[in-house]
DNA sequence: CTTTTATCTGAACAGGTGTTCAGTTAACCT
DNA sequence: AGGTTAACTGAACACCTGTTCAGATAAAAG
């Protein structure tokens, strides 16, 4: 056998790459075989290598797709309000675009030591852009007399830690809608915060 | 050759534990090898089977090792004063006890995907006996009128995710002391449930 | 309908995996 | 000093690892 029926690289290159996340997440980067990759998507281990050079760079490329789908999506909105306005936009958002891609969450805030070092400075590039958003919404909201954090880069790792924490409890099925759970944890950042 | 020169098992067990704990914490469980603990020790991958059943069992004593540690010195804390120098002691040992064993930390926060379904409820029992400390302290709290939280265990949640993300930044070396940074979280722990 | 090209198979490569165990040696006990 | 035991070695087991590639086949192009 060979070529099977219906194989197309517009289709099987997405299902690799879906693939590889749902396991990561479940299992991690190291637990994870290219062959047991290649059973998820229905295909020998070495049709993987029409889609990625390796394995590295096959979770340097989830990553990076998470991180610039975020900073896409980020750069899309809160621009415009005062502090406060910004604040709980960024909150909002945060835990709304979290919620959304659990597995791509797990895998790029777990398999950070997996990455050569070189990569690792692409997606921490990436990283230290976001928390740049909140540090600056931060900063402009004590400039204002609106805030009161004795240090804003430590505040902002807190506000980012404490609102990624959702992803380790939150399931859909349970007690609290999205919206809820947004109103809660805002309710915390803007009080962690206040002057 | 055989037994080794001053071969003890009071020296090595501890040794294999410690040496797994660097090890896994550094590159992960699953990329973590037998022989590459082995041969942080100073001994044959086969000898390590004299202090360890098997490579899980290795990973469940450290992780159950913590916990264990940090239920221990908890209980010996904090049972006096009111929610709010309880909740202020809470905050502060939380970072100390985290920042003194960053290696522990992380494996027993990566790991628990690499459990067995047994194994990993063992843990979840001991974590949730930790968080429920909090929040029968944001409980009293809330009963006193000193606190005001919409959901307990959520609050509970978010206080300890935020706590934790300390051990991700935090450096002996940097501009700031454990104390500087206990001072700082708990400014906003204060704030963030505060009435 | 034929040719070209993209896609995938299946086998192979060199090396690594957790674990077991007979045999060897140092440390301890009397 | 001699016997016993605890600690360790080194080899072996069956199997899995990422990656490569010649060959086969379906899809696309002419």
């Amino acid at each position: 056998m060979a070529r099977t029926a219906g194989s197309h690289s517009q289709t099987t290159g997405p299902r690799v790459h879906d693939a590889a996340l749902k396991l990561f997440a479940r299992h991690g980067f190291a637990a994870v075989s290219m062959r047991q990759i290649a059973a998820e998507v229905g295909v020998q281990a070495g049709a993987l290598y029409n889609y990625t050079p390796d394995k590295q760079t096959l979770l340097l490329d989830l990553m990076r797709g998470h991180m610039d789908a975020l900073l896409a999506e980020r750069a899309q909105r809160g621009k415009h309000g005062g502090p406060l306005e910004r604040l709980e936009e960024f909150t909002r958002f945060h835990i709304r675009f979290h919620l959304e891609r659990p597995d791509a969450v797990f895998v790029s805030y777990m398999e950070l030591r997996n990455l050569s070092p070189e990569n690792f400075e692409t997606i921490e590039a990436l990283r230290r852009r976001y928390e740049d958003e909140l540090e600056g919404i931060l900063r402009d909201g004590v400039a204002a007399g609106l805030f009161a954090v004795a240090d804003s880069k430590i505040a902002t790792l807190a506000v980012i830690a404490m609102l990624t924490g959702v992803t380790t409890w939150y399931r859909p099925a349970g007690r609290l809608s999205v919206n809820e759970v947004e109103t809660i944890y805002w309710d915390m950042v803007r009080k962690a915060v206040a002057a």
